[in-house]
DNA sequence: ATAAAAATAGACCGATTAGTCTAGTGATTC
DNA sequence: GAATCACTAGACTAATCGGTCTATTTTTAT
């Protein structure tokens, strides 16, 4: 059974994947798991900053467990291309809706508050080190910075394929991954 | 001089650009260009709605438009490094807080307005096929492909500069466009 | 069993939200 | 010069915003 604060931030983590940070509001999160606002204040005494703060983290350490799965015992070419289905069955599943889990906070956040897109910087890196980790132990050269890189296009394509509602984007990394890999 | 339309329409290109969609506030838009609300609903009889589409248009074009000086005359590798140039400078110049001019808006429309969307939408598309233009006209093999990939790149290289505070993985991809055009 | 702590419950607050509506101003046209 | 139009002006509304506060209930520890 889950606790009423993890319910609070699984659904707050739903909630700002899809509508940012000022587009995810207070009451919408407390009607929707069922608890008053006193709970909420209870378990986040720093409010709606806390809450989505805590959020961020939560939503991407489990985009990062669906990765890593997802690479577990492949070889690079054919992990990475298990990654990118990741994130296009994420699309397909949600109707487009659900795309990167933190983004639509972190193009705001430096613009809003600096713990924030801190939160947001942490995770991206932390996805990213994983990453260079793995290409690493297949032998990759220049890991680090080709995980970097990895990331921008899936990141990009992520964006462009959420906005024109078409996967295409994604389905081209599989093309461009083998020749990152190999440059 | 500007016309009242013209100046709500910038101002809140630039609050859409910085905050996204939920986080910039008709009042806001109104206290920086200096009319009453009466002045806003005759020109937008739509709303907040009407205002975003437009200064998303507006936005994206007057994107399209630096991107087009970077491009012209120079040889593709050359016009695309000035490309992300232009993306680098935007960071640099408002310490990290306008990156792409419509990200903010594009990846939570999607479960906001369909004709937001569709705005953001047309956008990106209108910006990838000058691009595909271009890189045909200087005999680049699968123009369109490649341009779809490079803004691609240079979508997810925006996003992930901004959020680390860090143009590294912009400059980053200056390594890889000889890459993409001579795959 | 009782005291203390944790958590829930929700009324209430001031501020702000997008939007409506009525007046009034200014310029244009007949 | 009268009428019509485009536009400005801002008061006002209902709803919602994030947040505070006091009670009450539930759980834990002794």
């Amino acid at each position: 059974m889950l606790s009423t604060k993890d319910k609070l931030i699984q659904v707050t983590a739903g909630l700002i994947r899809r509508k940012g940070y000022s587009g995810t509001g207070i009451s919408e999160v407390l009607k929707e798991v069922g608890v008053p606002k006193g709970s909420l204040y209870h378990h986040f005494p720093d409010g709606k900053n806390g809450l989505i703060r805590q959020a961020i983290q939560y939503g991407g350490e489990a985009q990062m467990l669906k990765y890593g799965e997802a690479l577990r015992g492949k070889p690079a070419l054919e992990g990475l291309s298990a990654m990118v289905d990741v994130m296009i069955n994420d699309l397909l599943e949600s109707d487009y809706k659900d795309a990167c889990p933190i983004t639509a906070v972190a193009v705001v956040a430096t613009s809003m508050d600096e713990d924030i897109r801190l939160a947001c910087e942490n995770i991206f890196k932390g996805w990213q080190e994983n990453l260079a980790g793995y290409l690493e132990r297949r032998g990759v050269s220049k890991a680090n910075q080709k995980a970097e890189q990895l990331y921008a296009m899936f990141e990009g394509a992520f964006v462009l394929s959420q906005a024109h509602k078409d996967v295409k984007y994604l389905k081209n990394q599989k093309i461009y991954i083998p020749i990152i890999l190999n440059s």
